[in-house]
DNA sequence: CGATTTTGACCCGCGC
DNA sequence: GCGCGGGTCAAAATCG
């Protein structure tokens, strides 16, 4: 059986102990180096361990999102607002390296891997803000930075909303022609002051049942993250250890895609029935290494519990019959990467992004429709439209006033994502992270050091 | 029993 | 108009 990063499969649930137990670990990364080297880690995270995962979103989300942020118009639309802790965290990690759909910021960092279409991948050095645009649509992970925060937000490069860059991100691979359609109160809940960060949208056309999802195809806002997908292994069934977001998904798909010679694995969210939330999988042709993770659609539900979000996870063990069952029709690659892929993503564990091998993460977002700016103000600090954002639903344990919406998440209160909730999310919410943030994987400090993690381990 | 995965079929949009 | 490709559905199988 394999290990992701040293952490055994088989008994992962994905759930929010994984985060500590991600975060404890660290060694072979890049990501690990700045862990350890960052002296505000977090007990947990300073765990001795030799494996590392990818911090879950949700956690991060969290660390997000401050108090001072918190609105009680968050919770007038509380879900609205919620997306994919994936994606949070990437985007909060990212947000200071993401600024639009197909733009990859480089901020401030000294060095980043882009992975080409060919499929190069190289390092490179980018001036601060310096922006890559590229034609990333049709390859998501075209271009991507490793996870890295670099310094101050300040210098974080905001794009206008209306910017033509993302008009011209907002086109979709195929060619998006239809608006999406946004609930008001949803893009209200959702956009603000910049597009840097986070583009979700829930824009959903509901027709009829068939034309939803074409509809919702066309239209609908999209996110794309790229994560480090360890060869083949991501899944449980492998043995390798996906470190677990909160939201439950439940595959009902998966396709073959074209030029591809891996598939694509379709997820929709099973923590609440009426949720939109959607995913695809796939494993970026380019480099194999990499899972390319689309979202769409927005969850329409508050964070799992702990339970929900585990809920059916239990399946996600790769029972040996699927590893068995699978591995006949397709083909040794799809199948494996796929499937494992599939797994350990739809297994509550699913997307977090999940450094592994190559330790480099890099979400890319693509906004059709709608932008969901954040913006940061002189400190540095994450304001209004980022913590709108992300208010709704998060589980602040610093927030009396949410008590009673998380009231039957006490177990939570024992859950290691929430341990790092509890780390607390007021104030400046970089230095909170940075406690927070068992992976260490935002600079929030502004240290360029702490710049690209997983750049050299790319190559493993 | 409930939830997920698998997988073939179906439907639709897009390009030619 | 046709075919291709992608996304979703839904039945069957599987698992705890």
């Amino acid at each position: 059986m394999r290990s992701f990063f040293g952490l055994p499969m088989e008994n992962y649930q994905g759930d929010l102990t994984d985060i500590l137990r991600a975060s404890s670990g660290n060694s072979s990364s890049d990501i690990n180096s700045n862990v350890n080297n960052n002296n505000n880690n977090p007990p947990a995270a300073a765990a001795s361990s030799s494996t590392w995962q990818f911090p879950s979103s949700d956690a991060l989300n969290f660390s997000l999102t401050s108090d001072n942020h918190r609105d009680s118009s968050s919770f007038g639309d509380p879900f609205s607002s919620i997306r994919d802790p994936l994606l949070h965290e990437l985007n909060m990690a990212g947000s200071c390296y993401y600024s639009a759909p197909n733009s990859v910021e480089m901020m401030s960092t000294t060095s980043s891997t882009i992975v080409d279409e060919s499929g190069t991948t190289s390092s490179a050095s980018y001036p601060r803000h310096q922006r890559v645009f590229e034609d990333e649509l049709k390859t998501p992970c075209n271009v991507f930075s490793r996870i890295q925060i670099s310094q101050s937000p300040k210098q974080l490069p905001v794009l206008p909303c209306d910017s033509p860059v993302l008009a011209a991100a907002a086109a979709s691979p195929r060619g998006t022609k239809a608006p999406a359609m946004l609930p008001s109160d949803m893009i209200n809940a959702t956009s603000s002051k910049s597009c840097l960060l986070d583009n979700t949208t829930g824009p959903l056309q509901i027709s009829s049942p068939r034309n939803l999802g074409i509809k919702r195809r066309k239209s609908q806002a999209k996110k794309v993250v790229c994560i480090p997908a360890p060869a083949a292994a991501n899944s449980r069934s492998s043995g390798e250890v996906v470190p677990s977001d909160l939201w439950a998904w439940r595959k009902y798909g998966q396709k073959p895609i074209k030029g591809s010679p891996y598939p694509r694995g379709y997820y929709r969210c099973s923590s609440s029935k009426g949720c939109s939330a959607r995913k695809q999988v796939e494993r970026s042709r380019t480099d194999p290494n990499m899972l390319v993770i689309t979202y769409t659609s927005e969850h329409n539900h508050p964070w799992p519990t702990q339970r929900n979000a585990l809920a059916g996870s239990t399946r996600s063990q790769p029972s040996k019959n699927n590893a068995a069952k699978s591995s006949g029709s397709q083909p040794q690659n799809s199948t494996n990467n796929t499937k494992e892929e599939a797994k350990e993503n739809s297994n509550d564990d699913t997307l977090s992004p999940v450094v592994g091998a190559s330790s480099s993460a890099s979400v890319k977002e693509e906004v059709e429709e709608m932008e969901k700016p954040f913006e940061m103000d002189q400190n540095g600090e994450f304001s209004e439209g980022f913590s709108q954002i992300y208010k709704p639903a998060l589980p602040d344990q610093s927030n009396q006033s949410h008590e009673d919406f998380f009231a039957d998440l006490g177990e939570i209160e024992a859950d290691p994502l929430n341990l790092l909730f509890s780390h607390g999310f007021s104030g400046d919410v970089h230095k909170e992270n940075k406690g927070l943030d068992p992976f260490n994987l935002f600079d929030w400090s502004g240290d360029n050091n702490t710049t690209s993690f997983g750049e050299s381990k790319r190559g493993l």
